[in-house]
DNA sequence: CATGAATGAGGTTTCATTCAT
DNA sequence: AATGAATGAAACCTCATTCAT
């Protein structure tokens, strides 16, 4: 990469960095395009060679979490395809749930920034990516319901049921009004949930995360 | 009442309800204060006489929902103090269950509006009223893990993986992406949840809501 | 008028006066809002309280001119229609020409603001009014044609060159560049134009003008 | 001309044509530097190289039709100076006629693009240029009545008068509202207004153009 | 020669809130 | 009690021009 190249991208991360920065503490409808290009060490104008707009760049900051979650979930509509034995569906399932909180650490701040303006107006389009998560565990649940995997019951509910209970940890973990021992246990609480709600009663080694 | 005060309520009763549709449709933040005004059939300038800004109408439009539910805790926690066996104590909590679901259907678009501005950085006061009902929630699941009437384990989680299920099912209904066959189904679910997660095996009488 | 209705009112002139002004100055596309609001002795939000923008703006100074116009010529039409004669003919077009330098006098920085966003691209409703313009004169001289009050030949060109011919001299006259001895000059001008062209020949008493 | 030369020439050719077909679109005004340069197939600092900014490049723009029409009645200027008998000075008058129309129609855009920006404010030198164009106008009508050659009268009034309805033919052939029979016709016109003004009773006969 | 990143002034518009009527 | 005119801060975005590469 040239020099010219190389500071470009280093910009580029300078704003995302920023933006999500701004995005988290005061929320995307008042952080200002003038304070995140501040933030980021260049002028207003500037910001504008680089994402066309506060929606563009919101868009891009997500898009950090979102598009290898949706790039994964392609990946395990795919494995799931291929499994031939409960056991190997099992062991997709599994590998999934450890590459989501992976994800999840990785991104924490910009799954944070979903958590905040999900349910909000500012971003419509959020709500479309998340009925689409939606619609993909539901159909993974399903599958396990078909298979014999797990307890068979109402897929869509039990997902909801399972993605409300994670989320909810989740946002405590990262707002900090929850302190875990360490960083894998929320995917071990995840599992438990998991097994509750849908009758797992398979041994379930654990998945080291991290 | 005379016929000042009664013009005067109806008049902040209009503004309440307006407020409500307003911020639901666009979001607290674009929503504007003039909108609002002319939609309860008054001058921008009367909006004042009623509530000091946009901030004190939402504080006053959820606190339609917020009050009467902290008030009900308030009493629930009474009662517990007061229930000298396990079966007594099953009770307050059932009662508890019906009493909230029917304060979510009576304001169930405030509810919705919560929802949306929840995890916002709009109007930081939420966050604080969520905290302190979770808080609420997990005191009430110690005491009945301390009574032994639940499975024991660490309430707080318990209370956040049962928080946050019945929420998203709550919020899919609303949003009308989930559909239940009839009204208390809701609370049968949140019940079944509940049960799960607490390991609860005792026999639960239906109660009916609305 | 009540005390608030006039003040408005007083506002509003301003707002055509001082608008008018600038577009005159500097051009419809560089005048700003804070310039014109400035001038009018207001901020610049109390713009937005009387106009819709500098379009609605620039619509209604003219208008000022336009619309005059083109309810004399309707007028016109009407008493066209109505005339028997073609001296009665004659008499109309005459007085015709009276109104039109006066509306033009009255209106003298309006019509040069005409002038200069003419042919420009920034207000284009321009042209429109101009062509129904030509399309109204155009059937004045052909009916003026059939009816045998003046030489025959394709109207919409005499029409044309006599509208260029004037415009040229009103233009020179208000940007200053050709002086006339009294302000009815222009009217005396104009008819030697149209009878040169048209090949009137008939005695034209000379209109009082102002 | 050296390879380099040559590549210079055709870019600052592109550049002229691609600045006259934006500034005819959009008008000068909201015509981009950027817009032109990538027409243009160049990049935003190159167009530096060639123009001083975008007035610059309006200049170099009008000044291809404009130059020639300067250097055209200097030409005719020192012509009618030479010419001893009124019969010379006609062929001298017709030539010249045939040449403005010559270079209109080669020039066809940029004659547009003057009648659009012509009595605008966005640059202030056409004005100039419009006015050196009359002065010239002028004296040509001026010595023409000296020599008896046309009727006596003012001959700023007559040019004017000629200069307007001839624009405005012109122009309204060129907006494309006014089809004449075939390319010469407008000479033919403006011949014809020509003589009904100056009382021309000459026998012209007719230029071939074209 | 050519590039295109960077700047920052400048423009339009919206809106919460105040205040004279 | 009610009004709505007035304010001015603040946001977004565009663009001519410069300059390091």
């Amino acid at each position: 990469m040239g020099r010219r190249e190389e500071n470009k991208a280093r910009k580029r991360a300078a704003l995302l960095q920023t933006g999500l920065a701004m995005f988290l503490d005061q929320g995307v409808a008042s952080a200002s395009v003038e304070q995140i290009a501040a933030g980021a060490g260049m002028a207003r104008g500037t910001f504008y060679l680089y994402f066309d707009g506060k929606d563009a760049l919101f868009e891009a900051v997500i898009g950090q979490f979102f598009d290898p979650l949706m790039a994964m979930f392609d990946d395990v509509e795919a494995q799931l395809d291929a499994a031939k034995t409960p056991e190997a569906c099992l062991q997709v399932y599994q590998i999934m749930a450890a590459r989501i909180v992976m994800l999840g650490m990785t991104w924490r701040d910009v799954v944070l920034l979903v958590f905040q303006e999900m349910r909000g107006q500012s971003v419509p389009g959020l709500r479309t990516r998340e009925r689409a998560l939606i619609e993909r565990i539901t159909s993974l649940t399903q599958l396990a319901m078909d298979r014999g995997l797990v307890r068979k019951g109402d897929a869509r509910l039990a997902s909801l049921v399972i993605l409300g209970a994670i989320e909810r940890l989740y946002y405590e973990v990262l707002v900090g009004d929850l302190t875990l021992k360490e960083p894998g246990e929320l995917a071990t609480e995840a599992t438990v949930v998991l097994s509750r709600i849908l009758g797992l009663d398979l041994e379930m080694p654990r998945i080291p995360v991290g």
